[in-house]
DNA sequence: CATTAATTTAATGTTAATATTAAATTGGCC
DNA sequence: GGCCAATTTAATATTAACATTAAATTAATG
């Protein structure tokens, strides 16, 4: 499975949006990270995992702390995935537009 | 929900993934969408409807045809989210390289 | 207008993902 | 070394997503 792949599967939980969200602007503790959400600590520590698996976020160990942060490497993984649909979509949807009216196979 | 948030819940299933990508060069209609896919045709008009409302792909009926066709919405929705990302987890991430030695509150 | 084709909707079953509780690990600290 | 804090691993329960079959819709076609 491609990063892309997993980044994808990854990032369509809820839950894991939110932690991702969380590190946004700073790497965070697992403590700090499972603040706020709705979910035990080891459920946090399942979707960490599956985070990072993605290379979505990677970990820091500092001592007994778990310090995560951002990674580039899934982000980029989804950004080149659609961009690929960038410009062919544009181009099939003017295609579309002009040819409403012919036969579509 | 967020157009984004419904777009990353929406492309979190492979079968939608293919789904998407099989429209990625040129309209279809559901008949061609299903062929090669190993599930049922009324699964596939599920994930089109999931992958419809994320603005992901759109509708063009054609007489009993149904063509789908790809949505620069949702991808716009994604890039976005997935932007506000990327320069801060950049800065985030050197920040942290440097103060590998700071403590982590 | 009955029939066929294309697709969706509805009802429901099944599986896989997400959750929990309990136990194990790892490292700092007195 | 014993203990506490932070986190993960393991085992398992629960829920929700994805699947199926059957019926309904919609439009073209003879």
């Amino acid at each position: 499975m491609s990063n892309s792949e997993r980044a994808f599967n990854a990032l369509g939980d809820p839950t894991r949006r939110m932690i991702f969200e969380k590190l946004r602007d700073r790497p965070l503790a697992v403590v700090h990270i499972a603040e706020g959400l709705q979910v035990s600590r080891p459920a946090v520590s399942q979707h960490l995992k599956v985070l990072r698996e993605a290379k979505l976020i990677s970990i820091n160990q500092q001592g007994t702390k778990n310090i995560y942060q951002i990674n580039q490497e899934g982000i980029l993984a989804m950004r080149n995935y659609l961009d690929k649909f960038w410009d062919t979509a544009l181009a099939a949807f003017k295609l579309a537009a002009e040819q409403t009216e012919k036969e579509n196979e």
